[in-house]
DNA sequence: TTTAAAATATGACAAATGTCAGGTTTTGAT
DNA sequence: ATCAAAACCTGACATTTGTCATATTTTAAA
């Protein structure tokens, strides 16, 4: 039924540069998986034999930090690829990957990537560029957690979901993190996380019901990351 | 008297995967430069037409934060190549390169390096690799920034500024960072800066001498960034 | 449906960090 | 050697953020 033709060119601008012949290669050794929200895909220091493209639901990449908690580094959805960075380094992964909206995805083995990495320039160009996004996107993730207050850090982090992942019919998010994921995202105490989060509300920036949110006010939102 | 063959291969994993022709190619087309203690090698937002080998001295790596301040993501030493990943992205430079030590480099015209990427699949899956690192350290960065303590933070950098540049026969780090260089590495206020090395030198955990910094006590550093 | 566990919420307080305002020392150009 | 500029330092205080304790609400399993 999903034949990488037909999945990965459509999804991963990397991948378009692989020929016929790799593409099938690709197809013929991929497992699709699937993972429950909670479920690992894969932990910090393991050695993974192979790249996850993810196909539907959303994972959380998170490194633990030596005073115990997790740091959210990246939310990864549809067209995603986990685990390339370790397995083009050689290196056990760097990263936990959790799903926190159910998770389907191929596991392709590393051979078929590294072997057409290898020999194929486009591929290891398309790769390349990829990776240099990430980089220049990790960059400004420093820039913003060490000169930005928690709030400002709160406040950019609904506008990135709103943007990222949309709302549904009635304007609620469609990623809606959970205080702990949100603070982890921001790097803040899961307290502080409540609290701000009270205080949109209550300024009409957002408005919550169960666990749903929905953005009220997105210009006072960019207000409080600009710091008025 | 410096012909890549020499130079770069000695120094730049990377540029090992290149043929001798295209080594000489490179050779061709470089020039050399320097740059004092305070000279901009570029700017952020600036269209980059090649990529910048250090040959020696030391640049800061930063970028402007909106409120103004700037945040040091990397120091670039001996070894190292500037303006890469915009090069790659064909992006203009997210990143400011300014000397902090006078500075003596390479500039490599972006045709050769984009033309051997898209011929020579050695050369490109070890530029890979090396940004696959570059971007390990980032994530260890993101964490380092959003879970530990500025005091922890500063303690690490002298770790590093040790590790990295080493000391002198008297003991001096060969790095030491101007207080607001400092500030910009662990992205806090100056002043917070300037007392935390108080009290280190407090604590006969460094000493100073005019500009120069000693480490006199790792272990009780150590302890700090473990969070003793 | 009931119920225990998890998530959310809030107060009170402590600790960390930023800001401003003024000093002193060091540096580098003349 | 002199002098102005830059770097460094310190105190006082405000703000932000973390921690602990506890209460409420929501979720999910039995």
């Amino acid at each position: 039924m999903s034949r990488c033709e037909n999945c990965i060119i459509r999804q991963f601008n990397s991948l378009r540069a692989m020929s016929k012949d790799e593409l099938k290669k690709v197809s013929d050794t991929k497992v699709s998986k699937t993972y429950k929200k909670g479920d690992a895909i894969f932990e910090e220091g393991e050695r993974l034999d192979g790249v996850f493209c993810v196909r539907d639901g959303v994972s959380k990449l998170s490194k633990l930090s030596s005073n115990g908690k997790d740091q959210i580094i990246k939310l990864a959805t549809k067209g995603e690829i986990l685990g390339q960075r370790s397995v083009i380094a050689e290196e056990s992964a760097n990263l936990s990957a959790v799903a926190i909206k159910d998770v389907d995805l191929c596991f392709i083995p590393k051979e078929s990537i590294l072997h057409t990495l290898n020999t194929n320039p486009n591929f290891a160009v398309e790769v390349l560029r990829h990776m240099a996004n990430d980089l220049r996107e990790a960059d400004d993730v420093i820039v913003n957690m060490s000169q930005k207050t928690v709030k400002q850090r709160i406040a950019e982090a609904f506008i990135y979901l709103k943007n990222e992942f949309g709302e549904d019919d009635n304007g609620f998010l469609k990623l809606s993190l959970s205080r702990e994921d949100m603070s982890n995202v921001v790097g803040t105490a899961t307290e502080s996380t409540i609290r701000i989060i009270s205080e949109f509300k209550k300024k009409g920036m957002i408005e919550t019901s169960g666990k749903q949110v929905r953005i009220k006010d997105i210009a006072k939102l960019q207000n409080v990351v600009s710091g008025l």
